[in-house]
DNA sequence: CATCATGTTATAAT
DNA sequence: CATTATAACATGAT
């Protein structure tokens, strides 16, 4: 499920524990999560460390600890990466919280939980002791180095490639995900075959940088000043969602409108996933500059 | 029972 | 080599 602002909102959840001791942890070994190292390893790691930073890049997530035992300690920090894939979440929980079925790591410390859970188990968790493991990474959307020379770039490199493709490329955006590339085509607007060459570069990242303002808006901001950090309540995955004037809210609905001009919405498949657009705003554009 | 789902990756095909 | 399609992963909702 989570892309950028949901990927966003985890984060802050699990930022409930920051500064905190973690007094034990409880990984489910043998499930896939793990499946880059061990539920082992992470476990020893995480005994007894302190959670002290929390970073997120596209869908990705990073959590910092301190070495186990003492502050002064000479080894080095160990960092937990963390990918929601499909269906994963981040919440914070009780300190007493049990787990349930699909809940794979609980980092337990004085008076909360923090719980990753992934009833698909696409997600990831992966150790790193790197000191900087995320030293070179492409910049998202909001971030400054998106400007108007690195969009060209982005459009021209490969200019036959459909706009929906180049837009579900992590490398290219980071954190943007099925519904949100299908949104960023729609407001373009865009039909999302449109070959990445034909889209002008400065349009396209006002549209991408005002896609993921609003989804950080209406999904991370909402839901954590909702949760709270001690609600600790995880809730349904999206609670609050965009308005109705986005086409997030009208895309999977049979016989989903478009918001803007009330046409039956098209869907089909489009860079392997399934997509909808509005076949009036969004009309097909021909293969060429 | 069949289909689909806010994702990634390995492999095959073009 | 580069782009694109497909299967696989595990589970729940419709």
């Amino acid at each position: 499920m989570p892309e950028f602002a949901e990927v966003e909102l985890a984060r802050r959840l699990w930022a409930a524990g920051l500064s905190m001791r973690i007094t034990s942890v409880e990984a489910h070994p043998g499930t896939r999560i793990f499946r880059d190292g061990s539920a082992r390893a992470i476990a020893s790691a995480l005994t007894g460390a302190e959670l002290l930073a929390s970073r997120a890049h596209g869908k990705r997530l990073l959590f910092t600890f301190s070495p186990p035992g003492a502050p002064g300690s000479s080894r080095a920090a160990t960092h937990l990466e963390v990918h929601l894939g499909m269906a994963g979440r981040l919440f914070p929980a009780p300190a007493g919280y049990q787990a349930g079925r699909h809940d794979h790591l609980l980092l337990r410390g004085r008076s909360l939980a923090l719980v990753f859970s992934d009833y698909r188990q696409f997600g990831r968790l992966v150790l790193h002791r790197d000191p900087d493991p995320w030293a070179a990474l492409p910049p998202q959307p909001l971030d400054p180095g998106f400007n108007l020379p690195h969009l060209a770039r982005l459009t021209s490199r490969q200019p036959r490639r459909a706009l929906k493709a180049l837009l579900l490329d992590q490398a290219a955006f980071p954190g943007i995900g099925n519904w949100m590339a299908d949104e960023i085509c729609w407001r373009l607007p865009c039909h999302p075959a449109t070959p990445a060459g034909r889209v002008d570069p400065a349009l396209l990242r006002r549209i991408a940088r005002r896609v993921c303002r609003g989804a950080i808006r209406h999904v991370a901001d909402r839901n954590a000043i909702r949760h709270g950090i001690n609600g600790f309540s995880p809730g349904r995955y999206v609670e609050h969602v965009p308005p109705p004037a986005w086409l997030f809210r009208h895309r999977w609905k049979p016989g989903g409108r478009c918001p803007r001009c009330g046409s039956t919405l098209a869907r089909s498949t489009i860079a392997s996933r399934s997509t909808a657009w509005c076949p009036f705003c969004q009309p097909p554009q021909p293969p060429q500059a």
